[in-house]
DNA sequence: TTAAAAATATGATGATCATCATATAATCAA
DNA sequence: TTGATTATATGATGATCATCATATTTTTAA
């Protein structure tokens, strides 16, 4: 059981501030002095911790991920023990009404919240970002029992992003949440017998 | 046929400009100075045109849309007076290398390039945005010839996009080309006996 | 307790940005 | 051609930003 320093515990806290803000903002809108403020921290400090803002970029996606990752392992648990097959389980909460209105707050997906940045970023961060993604699709393929070819799984896993994404776009209309229970119900119907 | 006064030609010039640089650069990165000088320009005479910086993103994701449906009504019409079925050649268009690869030029879709920012924008250009979803949706669903619900083109459509998006945030792997062909393929086979 | 080391704060620099008031240039109607 | 109108250019303002050199505070080890 390895004690964070004081140092380590200090960064970690900017990477969780620095998540929030890229997950609700997206990666232009992070300003350093901004996340040292909301850290409890002075701006120029940033630069004991990370060598610079695109550095504090690559770690905070990973951190993201990471929060996300935990976040729906326990929600997936809790959903299995009650008997809902896994691959179901992980469609209802990912297309759930509260992953849809969870753009801001909380630890939802990355990918869906800054995806269409990916292939902007900078070869650092756009590792972090690809590692995601592969997550993603091992998780599918995971829950699936190993049903699932990985390039099946992968087109899942894109379905599940481009469904969240889109109606999060929809967002304030009716049809937000008509496309996303929809989508849900077809896909949980769809997938329902190879589990 | 109205001929286009001058500065209604300027003022789609400045639309070009900036719908060519948030689809490269995404919103945030757009700045007026750059637009005008890009347009050939001086930044100062943009607000004769625009009331701000968000207007002109407003305009800019509605034209950078207009554009990319434009191009696939022209690629559609070719691949379908080659006998190709709509919808397939529609996913076969989409999911194509070509559409891999033209993240910053040509007239790449917008949704793809700019969707999980969507959700961030001020009222007037989300409203925009939500009318290209929309308009994907009626696409396909036109191309199915009607036989595709609504909610079910809005399930390809959601691939089609997760799937570009994510293919798009793997580039420089080995993975990105694998998972679009394998997409591309996949889908083609799934809706081939629907149209 | 005190010196050394580590962590954080202060304050500044140069760059970029949106916006706008005003000036010049181009167009058009008489 | 001339005057009026429209379109574009000039130049400035205040704000925000990443970065960094240096100072202060806090922690650690003796």
């Amino acid at each position: 059981m390895t004690a964070l320093s004081k140092k380590e515990m200090t960064h970690q806290r900017i990477l969780q501030t620095a998540a929030k803000i890229i997950r609700r903002d997206g990666f232009d809108s992070l300003a350093v002095a901004d996340v040292m403020k909301q850290s409890g921290l002075t701006h120029g400090g940033f630069y004991a911790h990370f060598s610079n803002r695109d550095a504090l970029l690559a770690e905070a996606l990973g951190y993201a991920g990471a929060e996300s990752a935990e976040v729906l392992r326990q929600n997936l648990a809790q959903r299995i023990s009650e008997g809902v097959q896994p691959l179901t389980a992980f469609i209802e909460i990912y297309l759930s009404d509260e992953h849809l209105n969870n753009c801001t707050e909380g630890a939802g997906c990355p990918v869906a919240a800054l995806g269409s940045d990916f292939f902007r970023l900078d070869a650092t961060t756009k590792a972090v970002a690809g590692r995601l993604i592969e997550a993603y699709v091992e998780k599918v393929q995971q829950l699936s029992n190993q049903t699932l070819s990985r390039e099946s799984a992968f087109l899942l896993t894109s379905t599940l992003i481009g469904a969240l994404q889109l109606a999060r776009g929809l967002k304030g209309t009716d049809q937000a949440s008509f496309y996303l229970t929809a989508s849900r119900e077809d896909l949980v119907q769809r997938y329902s017998d190879i589990q």
